[in-house]
Parts: structure tokens; C-alpha cells; sequence
DNA sequence: CATAAAAGTGAAAGTGAATTCACATACACT
DNA sequence: AGTGTATGTGAATTCACTTTCACTTTTATG
């Protein structure tokens, strides 16, 4: 006997929550259809009326992620100002949303998304080099204005920035929250700062 | 009708063999009994003979990749010589090592480790600490002989390795082997190196 | 060459999860 | 109030595994 009934696009959105949630705590392989509706409120087949099945569903929550992380990222490399500091506060802001959705992370690097069908592969994968094409414009942008070194790959840079956002995540993952590399991970990417800045401003400051 | 006998001891290498290029080659959500026999070109049951269940057989590769990767990275790391050159070999022997052996961060990393046991969690974190530990001796061993910077953190400099090899891996697998990223690797450590430099070595130079 | 232990086989039981379907009911709209 | 539709339910089905077990067959060894 159905206790309340609502309207399928808060629904799905409430199944994508729940999924999420499960992925952040245990890990995709948790997600089955009973773990999702038991959070939900409702019983496992009704997820038929608002997903295809579960493929759809994982399908629906990667693209509504995609959004959101290329959302935060583009607003702030859009901004005017110093090159090196936009790159600092992108690589601060995504360890700030790797500690408050856990799942994200998971649900990207997962082998559920890594090993789904051939689009989903390539769906993440899509992901990923938007996410770095924004990184690498601000370092060429910051060539230009003569601000960071020629000599920096500018996608060595995003690989870089990219590496250790994830593996604070992974680490995170690992040790069920116990262990945060982010300090560690601060402190790389300063050297990594070192490696940016341009010789000849290196020289006229000391 | 059994075509050929192997001794146990051999066929549990096989058997961990198939294993290992199953998680390489579809991830380990795709590991199963019957694959695995299929490879090692025995019948399902009979793996029981070798492993007690599949959580033993994941346990035994997980143990064997252990001895594999820290066996290496403690030939160098007990090295005499630059610190900064020993630190590269160790990041380019593992670059390398992700190549020939795909399967190996993927085993590391995935889920079914992550999200295993207990107990398997914390080894898999054990081997994650002993690589960054021999890392850092390196780094703690070069700011003694004033050859790295005192600002560095060893921490990070184990933490920055480790993150860009295995950013490496993951989108090795993301794309099936289509794309490498180590270059971007290679390029974006030269980055740290640059950071890793003594000021006053650095001053001497100029 | 006899034989016991080790390794292999095939059938079958047990499990858990995804999915389908016929049926029930809340809700929006008239 | 009446009605159609979207949402929810619970039982049943299917499926892919894992694992057990009784039975073979190979192989090493005395």
C-alpha cells in the first residue's frame, strides 16, 4: 500500500541521492536495487518507473555529476586574476567537494563506470578532459600574460592538478574517511607552484 | 575426464595468473569462477582444490602483488647515489611497471580491495604505506646530505609520486590502453624536481 | 604393478540480485 | 464525487554465480 506518491522527477532525484550516498559509503558494488529503494522509502520495483534499469540509473547519475563538477570548475576559471592563484583555488575547491561528496570520486573512478559499456567509458572519460581543458587554458591564458613559464606542459599541469585531487579521494576511500591526504596534497602542489613560477620573475624578485 | 595434473603449487600461479589478466583486462567485477577455470583451462569446482573461496584466491594475488612491488622499489630505494636521480628511477620504474602489469593498479585500487573485509583494507593500506615510507627515507636521506630542500615535506613528496603513477594507471585502464599519459607524468614530476632543489644549491648555480 | 593421495569433473543445490507483471491506490483534473 | 494516469506493491521469474559433493583419473611412490 503505496504511503505517499510523488512526482517522478523529485523521485528520481532522490534515487540518484540514495545511490550516490551508497557509493560514497561502501562502494558501487553495494548498489542493488533493494539497498537503493529501502533508503528511498519505496520498494525496489517501483525504481522501474522512473529508470529503465540500473545501467539508465548509473548513466543518469554520471551525467547529473558531470554537471555539477564542470558547474563549479568553469566559474571560477572564468574569472580575471592571477593565473597561479586560480589554479590554487580550483585545486582547493575540489578537495573541499571531495570531502563533502565522497561518492564523487568513487562514482567517476569506480569500475562500475570504468567498466560499464563502451559510451559510459567514454562519457567519463569526456569528463575528465573537460575538467582538464579548463586547467590547461588558465596555465596558457597565464603564458600569455607572461606570468607562468613557458617551459610548463600546460596538460602536464592538469595532470598533475587532476593526480592529486584524486588520490587525497582514493586514500579517503581507502581508510573510510580516517585518513586525509589533503595537507599532504597542499603541500605537493606548492612545489609544483615553485616548478610554474617564470624564471625571469624568479630572478627580478630575489 | 582430467586431460593434465599439475602440481598445486603451479597451478595456483596460473590461477592467480588468469586472475590478475582478467582484473587488466575487464576489472574485477568481471572476475568469476567460471572465467578464471576457463583460462587456466580447468573446470570451476576444481579451483576449490587450490583456494579455499574466491575471498582467498583475492587475499593470495593481493599478497603476491605485495611482495612484487615493494620487492622493487626496495632494490632501488636501498641505493646509493643523487637522491633526486634515485627518486626518478623509482618513478619511472613504476611507470613502467603499470605498463607490463595493468592489472596491477587495478587490483590495488579497485573496489572489491577497497571494499573487501576489513582486514584486507588495512593491508592494502599497509602495502600503500611501506612504498610511501621508502620514498620518504629517500627525501629524508637527501635533506641530510643537503641535496633536497628542508621545506619539502617527505609526506608529500611520497604522496605526489604515488598520485601521478597512479593517475597514470587509471587512465590507462579508463581508455583501454589507448591513452598514456605517462609523458604528462614524466613532464609534470620534472615540475616537483624543480621544487625539490636547495635554495642555496639553486643560488650557487645562478 | 598396486595403490593412495592429489587433482579434476559434472551435476546440482544454494544464493542474491535484477527485472517483470498483474494488481492497488493516491492524486490531479473535471 | 468521478475518472484516468502515474506511482507504488508484492509475488514470481530469471539469471549468473559460487560452492558442495560424490565420483574419476592421473601420478608419484613403495
Amino acid at each position: 500500500m503505496p504511503r505517499t506518491r510523488l512526482d517522478s522527477g523529485l523521485r528520481k532525484e532522490q534515487i540518484l541521492d540514495a545511490t550516490l550516498a551508497i557509493i560514497a559509503e561502501s562502494g558501487h558494488l553495494c548498489v542493488n536495487t533493494s539497498e537503493i529503494s529501502r533508503r528511498v522509502g519505496i520498494v525496489p520495483s517501483a525504481l522501474y518507473r522512473h529508470f529503465r534499469d540500473k545501467e539508465q540509473l548509473i548513466d543518469a547519475l554520471l551525467e547529473r555529476t558531470r554537471g555539477r563538477l564542470l558547474g563549479n570548475i568553469e566559474t571560477i576559471a572564468g574569472r580575471a586574476g592571477d593565473p597561479i592563484r586560480r589554479l590554487r583555488q580550483i585545486f582547493l575547491l575540489h578537495l573541499q567537494m571531495i570531502r563533502d561528496n565522497p561518492g564523487i570520486p568513487r562514482l567517476i573512478f569506480s569500475d562500475a563506470v570504468a567498466f560499464g559499456t563502451f559510451q559510459r567509458k567514454n562519457k567519463l572519460f569526456s569528463i575528465l578532459n573537460a575538467y582538464m581543458k579548463n586547467i590547461e587554458d588558465i596555465v596558457i591564458r597565464g603564458q600569455k600574460e607572461e606570468k607562468i613559464s613557458r617551459d610548463v606542459l600546460p596538460r602536464a599541469a592538469a595532470f598533475a592538478l587532476v593526480s592529486l585531487v584524486q588520490n587525497v579521494g582514493i586514500i579517503l576511500n581507502l581508510t573510510g574517511g580516517t585518513i586525509d591526504m589533503a595537507p599532504e596534497a597542499e603541500s605537493a602542489w606548492r612545489l609544483f607552484e615553485k616548478g610554474f613560477i617564470r624564471e625571469e620573475n624568479t630572478r627580478q624578485e630575489v
